[in-house]
DNA sequence: CCAAAACTTGAATGGTCATTCAAAATTTGG
DNA sequence: CCAAATTTTGAATGACCATTCAAGTTTTGG
């Protein structure tokens, strides 16, 4: 029991301790002594823990998603009709637990690395799939069949462009304008006027 | 005459092989040595040119957005009404010679480390907020004053969210079919039914 | 309480990299 | 053609960093 109960604490801290340093200093400039540092235990540590730097940074960005997932399905689970499905992709994205600027920041932050890194990769590719695929399922009920695509394009490019533009904020974020303003642009979107 | 001339020529190739480099090997990974090679030049004549790495990343960040500003600019002259300048300015971004893969991946590369880097944060601030004032004049003639910000706010995100879908993107863009569906993204955020 | 297992880290290691510099090559202006 | 100015780079420099390891400390299970 608590040989588990160990090594997830670290596990946490030292996860916790990354998003803060990756925010604060920027994921090509950031080290591993800051990142223990932060989290008050040696740079060493971190390798007993997760092998590597990049190890680090895989279950860094495996947590963030956890995160995520378990905010869309708690949405999913209440909605009803496809359109509430849609807001429920948007409340998740903008829930105030995630909807903030440490980590929208570190969000693109892995973004714009994940190419570069193949375990990163992965977990983006795997990601970005099961997005695409709940926008899809949820717009073919709402739009015609050669429209869908158009719109999952647009919706997801503003829920992107969001949290692009939430990372360089200077003042905090209002989750909740976030959500309903993500209404109104799927509302947009699966009206009649999208139609050319 | 040729004294500048050899300067400028050096000073274009090196900002040329700046932009092909970051986009193989990423913002966080790329070195002196690979830029040079692929410019056929050596590190040390870099730091000649530029001083250090960091003003070749400024001055490379600096040809890019000349790049933009030049495509918009051309776009405005033509633009008579509000609703056509924002066209253009969705034109100017999602240009022929603007909106490819390799274009849209370096920018996200300085976009995500533009905050770590005061040279590069001063560049992003003011190309921000002349892209902003921009979209505020226009829309400010299109929809009611209380509702300028928000779609300010949604058009720029849904341009922001484009660019950062496709850096991801694994074959060639369509940049016409992503002026197209800007234009109706446009037309429906100017739309009446905006409004909550 | 005890031995074994798990955890922790300071210091060492090996490597990488931006930058500098001196010397050489090239270009320029006359 | 020549001297001065400009351009070029190989090698040296110094700094930084991820990772390893050996030696300790703490925790665990009995």
């Amino acid at each position: 029991m608590a040989r588990k109960r160990i090594r997830d604490i670290r596990n946490e801290e030292l996860i916790e301790a990354t998003i803060v340093t990756v925010h604060k200093r920027g994921y090509a400039a950031v080290t591993m002594a800051e990142i223990a540092r932060e989290a008050g235990a040696s740079a060493a540590s971190i390798s007993y823990y997760f092998g590597s730097k990049e190890g680090l940074m895989e279950a860094t960005m495996r947590h963030l998603l956890r995160k995520l997932r378990r905010a869309m399905v708690e949405g999913y689970a209440q909605a009803e009709t496809p359109r509430e499905r849609l807001y429920a992709v948007m409340n998740a994205n903008f829930a105030d637990s995630l909807f903030t600027v440490p980590q929208c920041s570190i969000w693109m932050q892995f973004w714009a690395n994940a190419p570069y890194s193949p375990r990163l990769a992965r977990l983006h590719r795997i990601n970005r799939a099961r997005v695409i695929s709940h926008f899809l399922a949820e717009l073919s009920h709402l739009v015609p069949a050669d429209q869908v695509e158009t719109a999952r394009q647009a919706l997801q490019s503003y829920m992107d462009g969001v949290w692009l533009q939430a990372a360089q904020s200077d003042g905090p974020l209002d989750s909740q304008a976030a959500r309903l303003a993500a209404h109104r642009v799927v509302d947009l979107v699966t009206s009649r006027e999208l139609a050319a």
